[in-house]
This record gives C-alpha cells, sequence and structure tokens, in this order.
RNA sequence: GCGUCCGUAGCUCAACUGGAUAGAGCAACGGACUUCGGAUCCGUAGGUUGUAGGUUCGAGUCCUACCGGACGCACCA
C-alpha cells in the first residue's frame, strides 16, 4: 500500500520519498515531508507543496493537501476496499512475501548445566519472535542452539551430582568451592542413583587446593554427560513451555573440536597467530579487540575462543547470506574477539550480527531477585510460565526492546486485570468474534460488501489494521519485534474506541462496520501468533 | 582506569531511525452501564527528554564534555 503511494510521488520527484505518519489524524493517513526537495529545487517549501498537490491528484487519493512543508494525503474507500479483500481473502497468509535471504538464527544456548532461568526466556523469546516475523515475510530463516556440552562446567556438573547422591545415601561428603546448587541437582542426583546404582557413588571425591581454591579429582564423565541429557530435555521442555517453535538443528560443542586443528591451520596460515609464555595467542587486536587472546593453554588444551572460532567457522562454511547471534548482554566484550577470528578466517564479519538481550530485573512482592546460577537462587522459567502463563510472559518481554535493561514484578503480571496489557489484546480478539457470533457472520460472507462512503472512524480504523505488513518488516529489518506487540496494542485501542462510539450490529452500516471489523480480526490473530501468542476467542 | 549499553511523566516503558504540539499503561482524581462482553470508553492532572554546549530548515534521536546507573575488562564457559 505505501509502496503504490510511494510510486505514485516518484513519478512527480524522481525518487521515493519518506512516507511518513501525520502526528494528527486530521491530516490524513500519509505525510510526505519534501523539505529535501524544495531545497534541491530552491524553491520555499510551502510553495513548492502547493504545486506538487496540484499534479498528484488520482483515484487513489482523495485528497492531497499541502501544509507547512508537508504533503498530507488522504487514501480514497476504493483503494482502502481492494486492501480490505485481500486480508479476508488471504488471513493468516497476508503480508507474506518471499526473500532471497537465508539467515542463520543463534539464540538461548544457555549452558546445559540448568533449567532455563528468566534471562533465558528474554532471549529465547526474543529470537523466537524474530525468526516468526521473519520466516513471515519471506525469510529464509534456520534456527539453531550451540550446546556448550565440553569444559570445565560439564565436569562441575558430574561433581555436582554426584556429591549430591552421596548426600542422599548418608556418605561423608567434603564440598569444593564451585560446585551448583539448587532442588534441579538434588532431583538429578536422586534419579542418578537410580541410574547408576549405590555403589557408584561409593569412593568419596579427593579435593585439592589449586590456586587458594578447593577442587575436586573428578574422572566420572558418563556421569557428567548423562546429567547434561537430562539437563537439555528439561531445557527443551522449559522451551516448550514458552512456545518457543522448535530449534531446527542443536550443535555441540564437544562434537567441533576435532576439526581445531584444521581451523587452527587455516589461522596459521593467514597469520593470525603467535606463541608466547608457551600458550598460542589470536592476534584479536588487530581487529578492534583490546588484546590479545589465548586460544591454546600451556597444557595443550584449547580454550573456549578455540571452541567458539571452530563454532563460527563451521557456520560460515554453511554459506548464508547472514548470521545472527543473540547474547546475553553480559557477554558483549565477547563480540570484537570473535569478529577478529571470523576476519583472519577469510569470511566477512559484517554478515555476523549480535544481538544484545538485557538483563531481567524481577521483583516479587517489591522485593529484587538474585538471579545467580551459581547459586541456585535464580528464577526458573518453569515457575514464572506456571504462575502467570506463557503468554502474559511473551508479551512483557514482547513489549520492551530487547537490549534494554527491564524491571517488572510477578505479582503484576499475576494480575488478570488491564495492567496486563495482553488481555487488552485478546479481548479486542475476543469481542469481534463475538459480535461475529452475534450477528451469525463469517468473515468471508464479508467480501461481497463494498466499502463506501466510509466515515473518518470507520476508514481510520481500517487504514490502521492494513498496516500490519510495513509493521512486520520494520520490526524485523530492525531486529525489533516490540514494534509489533506496540502496534497491536494501538490497533486493539482503536478498535476499543470505535466499538464504544459506534453500533456495529443492527446499525444502517452493519456490513460495512462488519467488515472492517473482520480485518481487524485477522489482523489481530496474525499479528499474536507472529509473537507466539494464541489469540483466545472468548476469555 | 578502559570499553559497551543506558538515562524520557511519581512507576514501567514507547516515539516509524533527524520531522509537525514527546505518547501509552499503572498509580491519582472526575465521568459513561435498559452493554453488539464495562477485562471497555471519555475527561482532568502529571515533562526544561540527566546537565552544558555543538551540528541544521528541524534534535529525545547525531557530535563533544561532564553527572549518574548496568554490564564487561580470564588461560570460566
Amino acid at each position: 500500500m505505501k509502496k503504490r503511494v510511494a510510486d505514485i510521488f516518484k513519478e512527480h520527484l524522481g525518487e521515493n520519498p519518506p512516507i511518513n505518519k501525520p502526528k494528527q489524524k486530521e491530516f490524513g493517513h500519509y505525510a510526505v515531508p519534501i523539505f529535501k526537495y524544495a531545497k534541491e529545487n530552491r524553491q520555499n517549501p510551502v510553495e513548492f507543496a502547493k504545486n506538487l498537490c496540484e499534479k498528484l491528484k488520482c483515484e487513489e487519493f482523495e485528497s492531497v493537501e499541502p501544509l507547512s512543508g508537508f504533503v498530507n494525503i488522504k487514501l480514497s474507500d476504493k483503494f482502502l476496499d481492494e486492501f480490505a479483500n485481500r486480508v479476508i481473502t488471504q488471513k493468516e497468509n497476508f503480508a507474506k512475501d518471499e526473500k532471497n535471504e537465508s539467515i542463520l538464527l543463534e539464540y538461548v544456548s544457555a549452558n546445559p548445566t540448568g533449567p532455563l532461568h528468566i534471562g533465558h526466556a528474554r532471549g529465547a523469546i526474543f529470537g523466537d519472535s524474530l525468526a516468526r516475523i521473519g520466516r513471515h515475510i519471506g525469510y529464509k530463516i534456520t534456527t539453531e542452539y550451540y550446546v556448550n556440552d565440553a569444559g570445565r562446567q560439564i565436569i562441575l556438573l558430574g561433581v555436582s551430582v554426584y556429591l549430591a547422591a552421596r548426600e542422599i545415601l548418608g556418605l561423608d561428603v567434603e564440598w569444593p568451592d564451585e560446585y551448583y546448587r539448587g532442588e534441579y541437582i538434588k532431583d538429578l542426583a536422586r534419579e542418578a542413583i537410580e541410574e547408576f546404582g549405590e555403589d557408584y557413588f561409593k569412593k568419596p571425591l579427593e579435593i585439592v587446593k589449586k590456586d587458594d581454591k578447593k577442587e575436586a579429582v573428578f574422572d566420572k564423565e558418563d556421569l557428567s554427560l548423562w546429567a547434561k541429557d537430562k539437563m537439555l530435555e528439561e531445557i527443551k521442555s522449559d522451551l516448550n513451555d514458552l512456545n518457543v517453535v522448535p530449534f531446527d538443528n542443536w550443535v555441540s560443542e564437544r562434537s567441533l573440536y576435532k576439526y581445531w586443528d584444521e581451523v587452527k591451520s587455516i589461522l596459521e596460515k593467514n597469520g593470525a597467530l603467535y606463541e608466547k609464555d608457551g600458550k598460542i595467542w589470536l592476534k584479536s587486536s588487530e581487529f578492534k579487540d583490546e588484546k590479545d587472546r589465548v586460544v591454546v593453554r600451556e597444557n595443550s588444551m584449547p580454550t573456549y575462543l578455540a571452541g567458539d572460532i571452530v563454532y563460527h567457522w563451521d557456520k560460515f562454511k554453511r554459506g548464508l547470506d547472514r548470521y545472527i547471534n543473540i547474547w546475553g548482554a553480559d557477554h558483549h566484550g565477547y563480540i570484537a574477539r570473535v569478529k577478529a577470528a571470523i576476519k583472519f578466517l577469510g569470511f566477512d564479519p559484517d554478515k555476523l550480527e549480535i544481538l544484545l538481550s538485557q538483563m531481567v530485573k524481577l521483583l516479587k512482592g517489591g522485593e529484587p531477585y538474585k538471579m545467580s546460577k551459581r547459586a541456585g537462587n535464580f528464577i526458573l522459567v518453569r515457575d514464572v510460565v506456571k504462575d502467570v502463563g506463557a503468554d502474559a510472559l511473551r508479551f512483557v518481554f514482547l513489549t520492551k526492546k530487547a537490549d534494554t535493561h527491564l524491571e517488572f514484578d510477578v505479582d503484576d503480571l499475576n494480575k488478570k486485570d488491564s495492567s496486563n496489557p495482553s488481555y487488552y489484546v485478546n479481548y479486542a480478539h475476543a469481542r469481534i468474534c463475538s459480535i461475529f457470533d452475534n450477528a451469525d457472520k463469517k468473515y468471508d460472507d464479508m467480501l461481497g460488501v463494498e466499502l463506501k462512503n466510509l466515515s473518518e472512524d470507520e476508514k481510520d480504523l481500517l487504514f490502521f489494521a492494513l498496516q500490519l505488513p510495513y509493521v512486520l518488516e520494520d520490526a524485523f529489518n530492525n531486529r525489533e519485534p516490540h514494534r509489533l506487540t506496540n502496534y497491536l496494542i494501538d490497533l486493539a485501542g482503536e478498535f476499543h474506541k470505535f466499538y464504544n462510539k459506534n453500533k456495529v450490529i443492527g446499525s444502517e452500516k452493519e456490513d460495512i462496520r462488519l467488515k472492517i471489523l473482520a480485518v481487524v480480526g485477522i489482523i489481530l490473530n496474525l499479528g499474536l501468533s507472529l509473537l507466539g501468542i494464541k489469540a483466545k476467542e472468548r476469555m
């Protein structure tokens, strides 16, 4: 719709001008600032706008008016009707498009050492909605979860379960300084006793001092890996509870280390590595990183960064057009070194886009919750979902930008009233469904109705509902799904206002108004589904 | 100390990427129920967009310096 308007302007200006939304409704549907063109033509903006308006008259526009440097446009009923029919015919396929770009979207990738907490949920919901929106408008998106199933944390998981099991069995336990706490470890330990048998846990763990820290000596990799798999199952179940579309790929860190030598030789060939103090370093400081980074330790073990380099090598080898990673904001310092590595591998680091999802500060009854994975004092996704439901949680997260700090009280989410914005939008949808029930009509019945002589209210509501395609492009291109959410809240508001002012059933314009409501209902339903929320037909 | 992000109504957040008079919700106050579902609507009040400069037709948005906050600054993942 916007494109058609832009094309009409192009005929007279030579290029597509910015098509803006006027600040005030009375000004019309679209506003085009022409300051730039007036300047190019060395004319007074007011004069220029006036002259341009004369040339722009056509059947798509009901009126074209100049106002202080802007050209304001009102669309014709006929033009709007054409798009209304399109919505009612296509329904959930409306605004679908084709694009040639292929994108790999990696998100969540939480360590498989514990269940998902509320911070992970934000990234999960952010990524999931982005994927849904992007796919709808035609991007070829593959979703991926990188499983950190190697390294010290997995050993630590094994140690924690082992010692917890000994505690359950009444054996003496000496805890190291670092281990995972929390109820889920005890649950795992109980299951592990069933799985491995009591004898498995007989031997006490030797504790050694290392850098002034107590560490456990542990060689039972089978227990660690078993616990990791259990945690992955829980994570999958948590994601499912959040209504996250299942990931296309699960990539194991452990499985990639076998390519390290190959990747290392590429880096060496490109002059990215050097040896110092018995370690191998990456010259990441040549590309905006603060300093060079160790990739192989003195004991010849590759670091985590090495694993991540292999992972990104593996990604880029797949030859997609674009790679998007969603990371927790606390990892922002990591961006430079990964991009440097990509450059050293001979790939284009600009194809990698890293989006940050900020911390969530959760309150309950006004008291702050401290979230820490190690301490076992974190809020579990499943608890919140159980408490307020996935829809409300998704809605709250998706109303805000992902990269700003967010603070909210769980108790507020629990309120089943208008302070919960998901109720506001759902209520609008349910109302429309209810009106159609009362009128004994279906959306499809409205296709035969021709929209004409529309009042300002009718026109405004319809026009607003027809903005969805543009909102989707905007939300995806900016990687800001909250734009869709806020649009839906506004659309619901426009509908509620309209409803209170205008009788539908029994009015002279019943059919025309039903047709407009059909469009609104379809758009609300589609918009919510792209946020991963099921629109309610009854509340 | 260095780096990244952020600072908008009492609170939680928007603002279509530089556009017209900075908007919603919550909280406060006042209205609309013989209702197509009042889980709604209408109204009142609330702001020097952290501070000070700069760039231009035009700045919450861009540049600089301060002030304040979050997070990083591992050979942990």
